[in-house]
DNA sequence: ATGGTGGACCATCCA
């Protein structure tokens, strides 16, 4: 069996939902995966994605910022969402695949949205960024205390971080830019690789293959100027490593109209 | 070095 799985970072659920729909139509992923759904619990547009096909939906959201969702076609055992920073910020739930889910029985897949850090990377002048780093280290500190990888899991999510030069357009030139700054990518490289988790697009994508996954609203004519940055991630338990048959930035979402500032990103996997 | 756009929601906050 296959699962397929998505990450997206849709600015706004409710304004986006044509385009989820447009999206889920072509990708047809299993499990939806979404970040700044910028919507109340109550509010969520339940029956929309179940009419999608999409029975089984964990979220967690709040008032206008902020705000994740995992829409799936496959039931859950579990579901739970962690709080960061002594924050009421909604930014994360994670399932847990119940036995319908056959082979993919009792994978948990976490959904992060990391905080973006604001323009200043100096943690004593910037709050936002000091929230950053501090979000960071309590994913450090999770990982540790529990173990995630250690269990047949997957990470997704938006975490705001481009680690790799070949992760945004011009290297040097953002060194000094919030998402690719020295601090913040040592940071998630080690959260990740003591944590044990697989760099999913990279593993299929090596460097120096560029890979982006956002391109700024601000940037005129976004396509020809490619000035993009990978900021939305898969990673994957060893476990699961061998199962890994694909990933892909659907790119042309960028290009419909009003779109979200993130293109999906979305793993194949075969057991 | 600067300013550029977009979403939520009702004054700005956040990205």
């Amino acid at each position: 069996m296959q699962l397929v799985v998505t990450t997206w970072n849709v600015n706004s659920v409710r304004l986006r939902l044509d385009h989820v729909a447009r999206f889920v139509a072509e990708s047809k992923p299993d499990v939806l995966c979404l970040q700044e759904t910028k919507c109340p619990d109550d509010r969520f547009p339940l029956s929309a994605f179940r009419s999608l096909g999409y029975a089984h939906i964990a979220i967690n959201g709040q008032k206008g910022y902020h705000g994740v969702a995992v829409l799936s076609r496959l039931p859950f055992a579990e579901t739970r969402a962690m709080g960061f920073c002594d924050k009421n910020d909604a930014r994360h739930i994670a399932v847990t695949l119940g036995k319908e889910a056959k082979q993919a029985a009792g994978i948990t897949i976490h959904n992060f949205y990391v905080p973006a850090g604001g323009d200043i990377p100096d943690p004593a002048v910037n709050p936002r960024f000091a929230h950053k780093l501090a979000f960071l280290d309590e994913l450090m500190a999770w990982t540790g205390r529990e173990r995630p990888a250690a269990e047949p899991s997957i990470l997704v999510g938006d975490l705001n971080i481009a680690p790799y030069e070949t992760d945004v357009w011009n290297h040097k030139a953002l060194l000094g830019v919030v998402s690719h700054t020295p601090i913040e990518t040592s940071r998630l490289e080690e959260w990740r690789q003591t944590a044990g988790w697989v760099d999913a697009v990279r593993h299929l994508k090596p460097e120096p293959e560029p890979v982006y996954t956002w391109w700024s609203y601000r940037s005129p004519d976004w396509a020809a100027a490619n000035k993009g940055r990978r900021l939305d991630h898969v990673w994957l338990a060893p476990s699961l490593q061998s199962t890994l048959q694909e990933a892909h930035v659907t790119r042309d979402t960028r290009g419909w109209e009003r779109p979200s500032d993130h293109a999906p990103v979305t793993v194949t996997l075969d057991f």
